[in-house]
DNA sequence: CCAAAAGTGTTGCACCTACACCCATGA
DNA sequence: TCATGGGTGTAGGTGCAACACTTTTGG
């Protein structure tokens, strides 16, 4: 295949990703966030991201800002483009378009630094964040909206436990994700009918009947869209 | 808001817009497709689009290609960005990241003629395209896929249609872009349950018994996501 | 034996699927 | 009157929502 020059017409823009990161903490929902450490937005939150290196994959460079810009080290259970921010005015800098990303992070990833050029790295409530920079708000909104949608009608849900989970567990993260209860019977019946979860032992708490524990079935993938 | 310069790190490239426009034509789901008039590629298939101006909106950029490539008149009932391809290697010129749109065109639009510096423009079937230039097909794949979840949770279908059509007309649209057959009798209890479409006078079409013509109701809008 | 959390069934309703015949019109 | 396409109803199955009590454990 020939090499070709770009042509003059072509528009150069900053290309940036942004990463809408989730993680179940305290029987809520929260959103990663970083406090930035530079102008513009100085000291305000906003989602991890940043500039896309020249050769790098968008995936890429969404899984190098989560653990640059935050010092989180487990890997996404779930990665996933779902939207693209390309407003002429999203961004005092310039042309900015930022290409954003839902992440899923399992539970045990609440623990977060400061890395990079930021201030400071923290696990926020989802459902009521902070103030953010730039247009994040629009951001974590509509990554809200995907990520209910994934766990309706994907098993992304089970991306947020640890390999065996309770079913009161998973009921948890349904109910903090769609930020309403749920009847813990039909619940059940809907979850075990889906033949996507696997018994093994069972697990004692300090307070209560102990609970079956489960894991993910061999099969069980997400859905597409 | 302080006006800033671009940091160092950012990236610079290509910002394009591409545009799979669909339309009902011969009983027939069909793509817009333009032959292109130079290189890469050169007479090859592809979808309409190319690079988005400084300044310019994404959705501008996608109409304004629409209208340039090839010459449709009408407005698109419907149009949605649903998917940025940004492979490294998706295009020989150099990294150049595709916002792809999804559009929708009344019945009556299926007149096109080359615009702009393409060889030809034509609607094509939509389920069985031919050899498409760079990562099109990849393109088309994901908003067939995403069209059709807009007529089964939206009510997009009624887009590919003038103010007034008859149930068997769309019934028609729905068997087209889902590519399957549907029963008769279900499709008008569901639609009439619905309560999106009104009335209006009889029409008589040159062979058998005449259908009710029905519009869009005032309510009736399309889901988000 | 008490507190705390896990676990369990039934019923009504809404929706979807499968399926075959009559009706209104123009030629 | 015939060919053509429009229009209609029922019955079975599935999935979802509502709803309250019993079981198992640790303290």
């Amino acid at each position: 295949m020939s090499r070709l020059t770009l042509p003059p017409q072509a528009t150069q823009v900053g290309l940036a990703v942004d990463v809408a990161a989730f993680a179940m903490h305290g029987g809520e929902l929260r959103v990663l966030l970083v406090q930035r450490g530079a102008l513009p937005h100085a000291r305000d939150w906003a989602l991890p991201g940043g500039f896309v290196y020249p050769g790098e994959e968008l995936h890429e460079a969404a899984l190098r800002e989560l653990r640059t810009e935050t010092t989180v080290q487990l890997e996404p259970r779930h990665l996933e483009q779902f939207y693209t921010f390309g407003e002429v005015n999203r961004d005092p800098r310039g042309r900015i378009v930022s290409v954003a990303h839902l992440a899923v992070l399992p539970h045990g990833t609440v623990h977060v630094t400061a890395g990079g050029h930021t201030l400071g790295a923290e696990w926020l409530s989802a459902h009521q964040p902070p103030a953010l920079a730039f247009d994040h708000h629009a951001i974590l909104d509509k990554a809200i909206g995907r990520l209910q949608l994934r766990l309706e009608y994907g098993n992304l849900a089970m991306e947020f436990l640890p390999d065996t989970f309770t079913l009161p567990e998973l009921q948890g993260v349904y109910e903090a994700v769609l930020n309403r209860r749920l009847d813990k019977r039909n619940f059940r019946k809907r979850l075990l009918s889906q033949g996507i979860l696997t018994p093994s032992g069972e697990r004692r708490t300090g307070v209560g009947r102990p609970a079956q524990l489960y894991r993910r079935a061999k099969h069980a993938r997400i859905a597409a869209l």
